[in-house]
DNA sequence: TCATGCGGGTGGA
DNA sequence: TCCACCCGCATGA
């Protein structure tokens, strides 16, 4: 947290010192230096992580990412499904709200979303990721070598769900209380507790400052990698809780990456990031912090419709020297459900890249590698052990089910992302262009 | 039961 | 051709 000041050439991880897409016939290969392991990866972030990580071969995601059928043996390519919330946007008496983890499985989401709000009784509903153009938020894995490599294309325009190790550990929590003699008698605990609920394998209870208040922590790259924190740099205290009346309109936070010059500009992404529809966004989704590298871009990234392809990447070649095929755009996903009357659903800011790398279809990895297919059973290495140093910046709903007899059997923290409880930026960045060539954003 | 990964296939751009 | 997405299947926890 404290480093970085004055190392504004700085790159954020290991991953993006080197110019290397997920595409690429040839990836670095000279790794002596891995990234340690995100879990909550957002944005068009790289990384390079050690083959023998577990978390990396399991391809681990705090988000609900599935697997998408992209072709290619050698790449696996995974999407977000978003976030289960509920359809009322329900808010508990402490403001949290409920933010379930998509099932990946197809049929198992449809299962989850026929089951109502544990809260409200209200139908569920799948908020889905958007934050690629439109599309899905896409995680790209590969292994090379000794090393797994990892690129994230998009921004998460919805809350995060809860994630995988919490859905585990709830999940043995409630067979456990089910094969307990006092399941019967469950006990609420304190006002923002739902443990008196129908569906309790499915609840996550994540409080209001989950979301936007989420940041991500990088604990290893502060001893590994120079790495800029925007708040520290600039003396800012880590946002402050913000309350909204409404569940589903996020502007997330982007992750450790090169993609948001305006947010690398504006210091803070406090401001922004929660929002009331009722109010007036336009100011804000035009935020020229947001887009700093069009300039004017409020024009062009409020009547963008986001699923307009040929419209971003118009405006992008327009607005951005990388490359022919490189698309650079102020467009963030800022999501208005659907069922938001007059939601301007089509107001989004991204700054996306899109890169057009041809690679050969590939043979099947040699098995040397550690491949796909073998990856050894793990525990997941959640990193809760690397909790920030500085919990007070963390917020977090600690949720004790009790047996009758007092004891205290389980307590899920659900702590929001206690990896990334700090907010930490990349201040730099650079990134290869299809052609080669090679952009850096320096001076955010 | 569900997560995960693979692969065939379709449709749109 | 690329991409998103659907589906079924297999495997393992």
């Amino acid at each position: 947290m404290s480093r970085a000041d004055g190392e504004a050439d700085c790159v954020c991880s290991v991953g993006m010192k080197f110019t290397w897409d997920i595409n690429d016939p040839k990836l670095p290969q000279d790794i002596k230096q891995f990234d340690p392991f995100q879990e909550w990866t957002d944005g068009y972030v790289r990384f390079i992580y050690n083959g023998e990580d577990k978390n990396a071969q399991r391809h681990l995601s705090g988000w609900a990412m599935r697997n998408t059928n992209n072709h290619n043996c050698q790449i696996l390519k995974k999407s977000c499904l978003g976030v289960v919330v509920c359809s009322r946007g329900c808010t508990l008496s402490d403001g949290s709200r409920l933010q379930l983890r998509p099932a990946i499985c197809d049929k198992a989401r449809q299962k989850q979303q026929k089951k109502p709000c544990p809260s409200c009784n209200a139908s569920l509903e799948l908020l889905p990721c958007r934050g690629h153009s439109g599309y899905p938020v896409t995680n790209f894995w590969r292994v090379d070598g000794t090393a797994i490599f990892f690129q994230a294309k998009g921004v998460h325009d919805h809350p995060r769900p809860e994630s995988k190790s919490e859905t585990e550990a709830r999940r043995s929590s409630v067979k456990r209380r089910v094969s307990s003699p006092f399941t019967q008698k469950r006990q609420c605990l304190g006002p923002a507790l739902l443990s008196c609920v129908e569906a309790p394998d499915r609840l996550s209870f994540i409080a209001e400052s989950n979301f936007p208040l989420q940041s991500q922590h990088y604990p290893s790259f502060q001893s590994t990698e120079p790495y800029y924190n925007s708040h520290n740099a600039l003396g800012e205290a880590p946002p402050t809780l913000q309350k909204s009346t409404n569940p589903r309109l996020y502007m997330p936070r982007p992750g450790c990456g090169y993609e948001f010059p305006g947010y690398l500009a504006s210091g803070t992404y406090s401001a922004p990031l929660h929002r009331d529809p009722a109010a007036n966004h336009s100011s804000d989704l035009c935020d020229p912090r947001v887009a700093p590298v069009l300039g004017s871009s409020s024009s062009s990234s409020s009547s963008y419709d986001p699923q307009s392809t040929k419209g971003w990447r118009d405006l992008l070649k327009n607005a951005a020297p990388y490359g022919e095929n490189h698309y650079y755009t102020p467009e963030y996903p800022c999501r208005y459900p659907s069922n938001t009357p007059g939601s301007p659903a089509a107001l989004q800011t991204i700054i996306t890249t899109t890169t057009k790398v041809s690679y050969q279809p590939c043979p099947k990895p040699p098995t040397a590698l550690p491949g796909y297919q073998s990856c050894p059973p793990a525990k997941p290495q959640l990193g809760c052990s690397s909790l920030p140093e500085d919990s007070s910046s963390s917020y977090s709903t600690e949720v004790k089910v009790t047996e009758e007899s007092g004891g205290v059997i389980k307590s899920l923290s659900f702590q929001p992302d206690p990896l990334h409880t700090k907010t930490e930026r990349a201040e730099s960045f650079d990134y290869r262009c299809p052609y080669g060539n090679t952009f850096r954003y320096d001076e955010y």
